[in-house]
DNA sequence: AACACTATGTACTGATCGGTACAGACTAAT
DNA sequence: ATTAGTCTGTACCGATCAGTACATAGTGTT
């Protein structure tokens, strides 16, 4: 026994990946265990209950990832526009352009969705109300906001798909600014009649 | 034995769905026997190349469908924007407002990319081109149109994901919505400069 | 140095995997 | 009635699955 001595959240980047390329079902222990290095002993070890609580290991560190870097600089920045400014920039690099894939978009899809019900659903629940956050205090009405941030949310899980299928990074990053320019654009609905937020004078709301 | 005399045809529709709940790897030959209630023996002597081949056959035939009830409306149709409306009541009722998933879009996600990567590829790139063809008639430039396309294709599997995750199929529709009024809407970009296609009069293109 | 504790590899379980082999049963043509 | 060809169920194969059991090796504490 060589001993390496690993720490339970050392793993949780390595099954990551796993449960990303493979889906849950498709995430094996032999694959999990020459992801991480480890052995069934140690797996078993850090996570008694198996495959199902390295899923829930590794959704809630996700999870604790996008609330740190994502929603709650969107809730609580004061200026809005820089946060999601910097909402897209740390999407992007996460999910490497397109070349990487959204997890709980996986789980979601598949068989496993209801098995992670909650935090499935609680993942994108938070990211829009975040977001939708955001949008208003740019000066969006609460409706107009819910409904952007829907779109932009779906947009870039969409962005992921189809830079995949295609097998073109750029895809991820095209779909990826017109978001960007979409979120500042005022609402097509309102063309023409009151002015949307969009259409202020950029110092005023930042 | 009892001999229900099956088509290989038949069976497609239950397969799709079984690929569709669990991927591909997770599309157990024993599930894909209980879906269409039909036993090795028979799975074996329509599909001799196993689960590849089986995956392989209902891709072409999904393949087949939107060819035929979207791809070619919006190619040859000389209606542009009816037939745009056409693709999203066609994606609204295929994908069952989000309750059903996307098989193209859950293999694009998985591992199984690469074994269909010239067909995930071929589907998303002809929808695109297709729907461009369609702007483009419409009266969109051609790179407006291709970017349109782009964004509306990736809105549509965002929304199924949005709509799966959320375990609610009104964000689906939600999200169709918005994006049947971006297809009508000029660009962001030349707001203000000289006026898009959706500023025309209605009657001039239709 | 003796100890408790954590980490680890190995060997095993029963179940299920994809796939093969094949004999039986039905149909259609002769 | 015989034959050929198409469908079907079942028994089986080796491989791999998730999970368990356990002995052992290392670490930190006393």
């Amino acid at each position: 026994m060589s001993r390496t001595v690993a720490e339970r959240a050392d793993t949780l980047p390595a099954i990551a990946e796993v449960f990303r390329e493979y889906g849950y079902e498709g995430a094996s222990l032999s694959l999990i265990g020459k992801a991480t290095g480890l052995g069934k002993g140690s797996l078993y070890h850090f996570f008694p209950g198996g495959k199902e609580e390295m899923a829930a290991a590794v959704l809630a560190e996700v999870d604790a990832w996008f609330e740190a870097n994502v929603y709650a600089p969107l809730r609580d920045g004061s200026a809005s526009m820089q946060a999601i400014e910097a909402m897209f920039d740390a999407v992007v690099s996460y999910f490497k352009s397109g070349r990487r894939v959204c997890l709980v978009g996986v789980l979601a899809l598949g068989d496993a969705r209801e098995r992670f019900g909650d935090a499935i659903r609680g993942y994108f629940a938070r990211w829009i109300e975040a977001l939708a956050d955001a949008l208003i205090r740019y000066g969006r009405s609460r409706a107009e906001a819910k409904a952007l941030a829907e779109e932009v949310v779906a947009g870039i899980q969409g962005a992921i798909v189809l830079a995949r299928a295609l097998d073109d990074p750029a895809a991820f990053s095209r779909t990826i600014d017109r978001l960007r320019v979409l979120v500042r654009t005022p609402s097509p609905i309102n063309l023409g009649a009151a002015p949307g937020p969009g259409r202020r004078r950029k110092g005023l709301l930042r």
